[in-house]
DNA sequence: CAGGCGTGGGT
DNA sequence: TACCCAAGCCT
């Protein structure tokens, strides 16, 4: 195959023909909403497209407007960004919108924009090209790897990343890539997404297979190639089901920050290296009871270690005890993290 | 720079 | 099953 240097042009006819349609992408010719572009590049930050669709469009149904959700009490955006997962992107998120609304408006330079929580260079590069076009090119894991393949750069990540960032930053001497800024970044994406994706590329439909250096060598499915990760220890905690005489459970608010800040949870013991025997965990309990261990564990996986919790539960008529507050069981299934709800599910497959 | 920080789907 | 992976950010 002759060879034909990788060209914007060429990647923007193979978008024009091939874009994936999305929620949060304007029609061509239509206005592009700040709001909207900077809420899917936040909820896109290492999360599926297939996650993040649904949500998307509730979370804008609830909170149509930068200033709608700078208005918003914090318990009601932690509980609408509920099982996304990083929830430093939704306090990151709230307080970005609140300056924004003070502000008057979204900064539309990488500059302004990095300047906001939860905005690092990425999502600055991403909003001021697709909402501003801004003559940058946002670089996320697509675009690494797309850079890797096309340049075959064997340097492992992250330290390829210095590199993989300048060769696609040079995308934008080409006039056209300055005039559509936008939809190369998103033709990018859409390359990485459907055809030059982690496994089993697909190089024959690429629009730039015919100068893709690691296509040429063999190499595109082993590109980029990555450090090794570390093993995952696994870490114990338990847990307390606590129910009112109308079955609402207790839920208790998690420091603001860290490991799942300001997010509610059911209250437990925190989470360690070794198991809790029953006598060493009855004393986190919210209150003394009769509890009772329900049988099996719940498992849940983090980033960095993986959790098994077991279950106690007890029923206690009146008040909540302090800190606490009750929640309908569906209510409380939809308000707290999925860690939270694998104890819920526990709950329910108990006799 | 390395590590903390979630989750669900694919293989 | 046990990984790997996804439009990263912050410290």
């Amino acid at each position: 195959m002759p060879y034909r240097a990788p060209s914007a042009a060429d990647l923007l006819a193979w978008y024009d023909r091939h874009r994936r349609d999305l929620p949060w992408r304007a029609a061509p010719g239509q206005a592009r909403d700040p709001y909207r572009i900077w809420l899917s590049e936040v909820m896109l930050q290492q999360t599926t497209v297939a996650a993040v669709g649904p949500r998307y469009a509730r979370f804008l149904a609830r909170f149509p407007s930068v200033e709608a959700l700078a208005a918003a009490d914090w318990e009601e955006v932690a509980e609408e960004w509920a099982g996304l997962g990083y929830y430093a992107r939704a306090r990151n998120l709230h307080a970005c919108a609140r300056a924004v609304a003070a502000a008057g408006g979204f900064p539309s330079d990488t500059a302004g924009l990095s300047a906001l929580p939860g905005i690092g260079r990425y999502t600055a590069a991403a909003v001021a090209a697709i909402a501003f076009d801004a003559p940058v090119v946002p670089v996320d894991g697509n675009v690494e790897r797309v850079m890797a393949r096309l340049h075959a750069v064997e340097t492992p990540l992250p330290a390829a990343k210095a590199r993989l960032s300048a060769l696609a930053a040079a995308f934008m001497a080409e006039p056209a890539a300055r005039a559509r800024p936008g939809d190369f970044a998103q033709g990018l994406f859409d390359l990485g997404a459907t055809l030059c994706t982690p496994r089993r590329p697909a190089c024959a439909l690429c629009p730039w297979q015919a100068g893709c250096a690691a296509r040429a060598a063999g190499i595109a499915a082993d590109l980029p190639r990555k450090a090794a990760r570390r093993a995952r220890p696994l870490r114990h905690g338990a847990h307390f089901l606590l129910t009112d005489e109308e079955g609402r459970i207790l839920l208790r608010r998690r420091p603001a920050r860290g490991l799942l800040g300001g997010m509610l949870e059911l209250p437990g013991t925190p989470w360690r290296d070794e198991p809790w025997p029953e006598a060493e965990a009855l004393p986190h309990a919210p209150l003394a009871a009769p509890w009772r261990r329900l049988p099996g564990v719940a498992r849940h996986g983090f980033t960095h270690f993986e959790l098994e919790m077991v279950l106690y539960a007890a029923r206690h008529p009146g008040g909540p005890p302090p800190g606490g507050e009750w929640r309908e069981p569906a209510a409380a299934a939809a308000a707290v993290p999925s860690v939270m709800r694998r104890l819920l599910a526990l709950a329910a497959e108990a006799p």
